[in-house]
RNA sequence: GCGAAAGUGGCGGAAUUGGUAGACGCGCAAGGCUCAGGACCUUGUGGCCCUUACCGGCUGUGGGGGUUCGAGUCCCCCCUUUCGCACCA
């Protein structure tokens, strides 16, 4: 390219970014750090970034610019808001990044957050960072630890034994995302199956406050709450005891249909079940059926539970009791029954489950009907007919409500009234009875690896699990551990941390060398946000009330379930210490879609720097602006949805943003004051300008920022004619560019304040308020009228708003197309929308 | 399989919630300005048809039916796509 030009039009933007980023930097106290004034105030929170290996790009920065632009508009509305951001510094990507560059996480984290934060100054989002918090240092996670002594305390934190994924050449414990497919992500070797006594965080213990809460949550996409009560999956039935006499033994079953009972021809117990080895011990082909038992354990939950996986079982050959027909039914082992869910154990009733069916018909269990369909589907009853089924021999379960038959006592009464008598029935005989059950698992929040929050306890020969005493907080993460990747733990091989005294006997202990989920940080550091520099407590209570709960966070989908729903967990436990007042942590949720793309292999997929498919926003930047590309990622589509990218349509925004300082420039070199008012009040020009404010004021309350975008251009257009018409009135032409410039401030900050500060403005357009709108004025004058004859238009009528029927209908008849069609015609019927249509039905 | 959301021009998407479908932008086309342009400015742009004409007609929101004066919007059936859960007893 030659160069010859002085100035180029890019060049011109950066330097108006560069200035406005720095007068705000500087002026930073003016527009963020406002106390909150009583009872007022938003706390506007947004998902904090992951500083692993990845620049933030065009995947990430729409939920800032999103954020920024809601940000900014509260504030020229007024609204004093609480906008900060930090950093969730600890975790997996962190850590093998520092394996394979062989730097310490802790430099490469670092590093990562002052390029990010350096991305976030050239987007102009506004942040406070007065309150910034990096999750891994030890004025942040020492709470994490204090949290898990509280929790420990209160008996919600336990040890248990739980499946890992195990590299038996590396040494290591895989996640579950560096164990795809079976094989370890750096080796190739199969993973196994490893148990290992980890911590859990007792969630179960709060499953139903959990479910609760989800109906006070108006404001949470309905996607959201959904998923989040799937998660928990509450089912109602009761428990079961099925005595099995050879063992002298019993074995708890839970079902939601009781009422089914009568039906059950089998027992079926998961092969992990803690009964089977005595069940198998007389078996004459015990070895066979123990290889069986292991083979199945030992497989992958994912190929166990694959769509389609055959249903396999063993006939243990030992008999229990159903407790309702007082008959003998098989003990089975098979691999469909899930070990960690109810007791482990299920009552088979083929009849009635299309499970239990299949695995029936495949191994020959008698299938007993004990629910009659109600006769209402008589449609459905001659389909079957001519199909040529019998009643005797169903072709599949009947999974539905009905009439109990072959029941004893509970015969002919409704499938729903014996659900509940069977169940009574069960616990006045003492084996069983009625039972809640959630498919919420305990937090496992033990993380065999190095780069997370060390979880404070101590293990003693004499006193088992001891708690870190309080006053030795924090356990700091030692900085030299050989993080390899191999060979297990890494802390474990750091002498000067793992050995210590037992602060209850004295004597030689242990440090638990396994350190947190990065879940943890994540629940509660909106909470450390409000008061991040607290050395004595997690947070000030009464700073905290100010501000929370959160009154509106934004993220994206992909935290709908672990990360809210731990972070609602964690608040419901500060609660109970008596540290919040709330249950709830995020009163309004909005989740923007992602950014997709294709990758190389052709699929559209979330963009992501593992996918390949990552577009950097900084070149992006360089060359077009901060505006320009804020102002397109916004105008993408709706920011809930998701969105293809495709850097074409830039130029559309880019020459939006362009001619609004054109348009501008052009003005103020015809010499008209930019500071004039308009000299009449009420013309269409000033309608025009009415109107715009108040769509555009509803567009950002409703995030709509899509269309926000396209009614400022509509308004640049208009604004455009106004400069170019040499009869317009310079004061509503100045009164118009003034209230474009101060409409376009959340969506392009930079060159809003550059063209309000040439048009005379001397405050901020972040403090200078916003347009208000006349309801009056917010209206066109005329309005234009359908006439359709007989639901089809056929013209358009002009008339003053506000007009009545008589006249539409005498303007109307009157136009040469409408007497055309009612030529002839009789009039049978008037329809009149005010101000919208006229429908004339004829014959 | 179960659950949820969605399907509108060549493309991204609007549509005051039952009242003129296609705002706004991209792309495309014609013209202007230019030595030139991937710069800028006009104008046009769902499809089909009629017309010398700027008049006008038919059709059109995944498909089929229904309610209504009137349906992208409400109801029923079907198809497709995306997402979530996935043997949870």
């Amino acid at each position: 390219m030659s160069s010859t030009a002085p100035t180029t039009k890019s060049e011109e933007i950066l330097r108006i970014e560069a200035k406005w980023r720095e007068r705000w930097e500087r002026d930073r106290a003016a527009f963020v750090d406002t106390a909150k004034p009583a009872g007022e105030g938003t706390y506007l929170l947004v998902m904090l970034p992951y500083p692993s290996g990845d620049r933030l790009h065009v995947g990430h920065a729409r939920t800032y610019f999103l954020t920024d632009a809601l940000h900014r508009f509260l504030r020229q509305t007024g609204v004093t808001v609480f906008c900060p951001m930090g950093w969730d510094a600890f975790g997996l990507p962190a850590e093998n990044y520092a394996i394979q560059k062989g730097i310490h996480p802790r430099t490469s984290t670092l590093a990562n957050i002052a390029a990010m934060k350096e991305q976030f100054r050239s987007w102009g989002v506004l942040y406070d960072w007065t309150k910034e918090v990096t999750t891994c240092e030890p004025e942040y996670y020492r709470w994490n630890q204090w949290f898990f002594l509280k929790l420990f305390e209160k008996g919600l934190a336990v040890r248990k034994k739980a499946a890992v994924n195990w590299c038996p050449s590396c040494l290591t414990v895989l996640a579950n995302e560096q164990a795809d497919g079976g094989v370890c992500d750096r080796c190739g070797t199969p993973v196994v199956p490893r148990e290992l006594e980890q911590w859990f965080l007792k969630i179960t213990d709060y499953a139903e406050r959990l479910l609760e809460g989800l109906d006070t949550l108006a404001d949470w996409p309905d996607k959201v709450v959904t998923m989040q009560r799937n998660w928990i999956g509450k089912s109602t039935g009761a428990d079961l005891d099925f005595a099995i006499p050879s063992l002298a033994e019993s074995v708890r079953v839970f079902t939601t249909r009781p009422d089914t009972v009568y039906g059950a021809t089998a027992l079926v117990l998961a092969p992990e079940h803690a009964l089977v080895p005595r069940l198998l011990a007389n078996h004459p082909r015990k070895a066979e059926l123990e290889a069986w038992v292991e083979s199945i354990r030992g497989q992958e939950r994912i190929a166990r539970e694959a769509e389609g996986a055959e249903k396999d079982g063993r006939d243990t050959g030992v008999k229990a009791v159903n407790p309702f027909t007082g008959k003998e039914i098989p003990v089975w082992l098979a691999n469909f029954v899930i070990a960690d869910y109810g007791t482990g154990a299920l009552m088979a009733v083929p009849a009635h489950d299309t499970r239990d069916f299949d695995f029936a018909k495949k191994y020959g269990i008698p299938i007993v009907r004990v629910i009659e369909e109600e006769k209402k589907e008589k449609k459905e009853d001659l389909l079957r007919k001519e199909e040529g089924e019998s009643a005797t021999a169903p072709s599949a379960a009947y999974t539905g409500e009905g009439r109990v038959i072959a029941s004893g006592p509970f015969s002919a009464k409704s499938s729903s009234s014996a659900r509940e008598l069977i169940a009574q029935d069960a616990a006045e005989r003492g084996i069983g009875g009625p039972k809640v059950r959630y498919r919420l698992r305990d937090w496992l929040i033990s993380r065999q690896r190095y780069w997370g929050t060390p979880i404070p306890m101590i293990h003693c020969e004499k006193d088992r699990w001891v708690p870190v005493p309080e006053k030795d907080l924090p356990v700091v993460l030692p900085p030299d551990a050989p993080f390899t990747g191999k060979g297990g733990n890494p802390l474990e091989k750091v002498a000067a941390f793992v050995n210590t005294t037992c602060p209850k006997c004295g004597g030689p202990a242990r440090r638990e060398t396994d350190t947190m989920d990065t879940f943890v940080d994540s629940s509660w550091y909106y909470l450390r946000y409000v008061d991040p520099k607290n050395a004595t407590a997690p947070f000030d209570p009464r700073i905290a009330k100010e501000w929370t709960p959160v009154d509106q966070y934004i993220g994206g989908i992909e935290h709908a379930i672990l990360h809210l729903l731990y972070a609602r967990f964690f608040a419901r436990i500060l609660k109970d210490l008596g540290l919040v007042a709330f249950e709830e942590p995020f009163s309004a949720l909005f989740n923007q879609g992602m950014i997709t793309r294709q990758s190389p292999t052709g699929r559209v997929e979330k963009m992501s720097k593992s996918r390949g498919n990552a577009v950097s926003l900084d070149p992006l930047i360089a060359e077009k602006g901060a505006d320009a590309v804020r102002a397109f990622v916004l105008f993408l589509g709706p920011p809930e949805k998701d969105a293809e990218w495709n850097d074409e349509g830039i130029s559309g925004p880019e020459r939006f943003l362009w001619r609004v300082r054109s348009t501008v420039d052009r003005f103020l070199e015809s010499g008209a004051d930019p500071r004039g008012t308009p000299s009449a009040a009420d013309t269409p020009t000033a309608r025009a300008r009415h109107m715009a404010v108040k769509r555009i004021t509803e567009d950002f309350r409703a995030f709509s920022f899509h269309t926000a975008v396209a009614h400022l251009m509509e308004l640049l257009n208009g604004a455009t004619a106004q400069v170019g018409d040499p009869g317009a009135d310079a004061g509503e032409t100045a009164t118009t560019l003034r209230t474009l410039v101060t409409l376009l401030h959340p969506i392009a900050p930079h060159l809003s304040e550059e063209l309000n500060e040439k048009m005379g403005g001397e405050k901020s357009l972040l403090v200078s308020g916003w347009p208000a709108w006349d309801p009056a004025l917010a209206v066109e004058e005329f309005a234009s009228i359908a006439v359709q004859i007989s639901g089809k238009v056929r013209a358009e009528l002009r008339l003053p708003r506000g007009s009545s029927e008589e006249l539409a209908i005498a303007a109307a008849v009157s136009n040469a197309t409408v007497a055309k069609w009612l030529e002839g015609k009789q009039r049978l019927k008037t329809i009149w929308v005010q101000d919208r249509l006229l429908n004339l039905v004829v014959k």
